[in-house]
DNA sequence: TCTGGGGTCCTAGGACCC
DNA sequence: TCTGGGGTCCTAGGACCC
């Protein structure tokens, strides 16, 4: 979580400070840069976010300092991106280097935690809060008996690790001990649920534009699962009230929708808004954020089969001709007829200080002269 | 005035089954 | 008055991650 901008006006003022939002086209070109160039340089390797890989040394019997050194200047010269590197014996003791070798200028992006006197220091000087798996409520339940570093989790008895924090935290103290307990590639086979959600700049009370909204949302979110080769069997709408208006009325309302047979067809999703928004609305509302949830996610082969209403599509003409069209023109080049599109929304964001798409769009690229 | 989006996992509790 | 034992499934809520 970032601060919000409003907050810090000042400081950006006084120093001149740049400001960009975020621009994922162009942080997951980056990304798939980097994570190529070092999948093909290790046996094994499991991508764990945009930002950030695992890597199985285990059967590289080498100077693995030297070799992490190496690695670093073959990424930086190679995709202009630095890189910090962290190693040690479990997922979460190497998370703990990695954040060493970010913030010890002595470090220089590389830090090797494999000694354990070495361990000892690093947790030691380590606030529990900032381990892997231990997050703000964590904290505070372990600071109210007395644990504050990272070295006192380690050290704590399972059990009331356990009672604490469930079985994920009973993990994170096992790895902090160096018992290995999350696999290099702990991501599930198969997503399980597609979100699109968003804030609204303005508050909408008005009942068609929270439809109009919650269509575009739907087309988004059919479209993310083409591009999986997914189909739901159901999906929820949700609104939301603006949580920070603590003295207006706060609520959360939703309705849970069955598609049968299951789809990612976009004018499906987008009837099925129109038909129900009445079970959400209500006139004396001020919605400030609103999403669309698809669960219950397979693939279209594998939908149930349902004797009166037919069986899922498996190919369809028309959305295929809607992704190439979008993936020459840009998102929204096609839209549903329910959706106006004679102006820009009151509703959508504003990205007012978007970086430019300098590796995946033609006219954005950078001219050297 | 302005306050992010998209995920997974775990547990408790209720409803149901034999 | 007495009132079993062993399951599954679903949902809401709360925690975590980037």
């Amino acid at each position: 979580m970032g601060q919000p901008l409003f907050q810090i006006r000042d400081l950006v003022r006084r120093h001149n400070v740049i400001v960009k939002s975020s621009n994922y086209a162009l942080y997951g070109d980056i990304s798939r840069r980097v994570m190529t160039l070092i999948a093909n340089e290790v046996p094994d390797s499991a991508i764990y976010s945009i930002d950030e890989i695992f890597i199985d040394l285990d059967n590289t019997p080498i100077d693995h300092d030297l070799w992490a050194r190496d690695l670093k200047a073959k990424i930086l010269r190679e995709t202009g991106i630095p890189v910090g590197i962290g190693i040690s014996t479990t997922k979460t003791l190497a998370k703990l280097a990695n954040r060493l070798a970010k913030k010890s200028p002595k470090a220089k992006g590389v830090v090797v935690l494999d000694d354990q006197k070495w361990i000892d220091l690093a947790l030691e000087r380590t606030e529990a809060g900032d381990i892997w798996g231990v997050g703000r409520k964590f904290a505070l339940k372990l600071a109210s008996i007395g644990v504050t570093t990272a070295r006192q989790l380690r050290d704590m008895p399972d059990t009331t690790a356990r009672k604490m924090m469930t079985v994920g935290g009973l993990k994170t103290v096992r790895e902090l001990r160096g018992i290995r307990c999350i696999n290099l590639d702990d991501s599930p086979p198969q997503r399980e649920t597609v979100c699109v959600s968003r804030s609204f700049g303005k508050e909408i009370d008005d009942r068609e534009m929270l439809k109009e909204a919650l269509i575009t949302f739907a087309g988004r979110a059919c479209s993310k699962l083409r591009r999986l080769n997914l189909v739901a069997c159901r999906c929820q709408l949700f609104i939301l009230s603006n949580r920070f208006k603590m003295d207006r009325q706060q609520f959360s309302r939703g309705c849970e929708l069955t598609m049968t047979p299951a789809t990612n067809d976009t004018r499906i999703a987008s009837n099925l808004v129109g038909q129900n928004i009445n079970r959400i609305w209500r006139n004396d509302l001020a919605v400030k954020k609103a999403g669309i949830l698809m669960l219950d996610l397979c693939r279209p082969e594998d939908a149930p089969r349902d004797l009166f209403t037919g069986h899922c599509q498996l190919d369809n003409p028309l959305m295929k001709a809607i992704d190439q069209l979008e993936g020459r023109f840009g998102k929204d080049a096609v839209t549903v007829g329910r959706v106006s599109r004679s102006k820009v929304p009151d509703w959508f964001m504003t990205s007012t200080n978007r970086s430019p798409c300098y590796t995946t769009r033609w006219q954005d690229i950078p001219i050297v002269w």
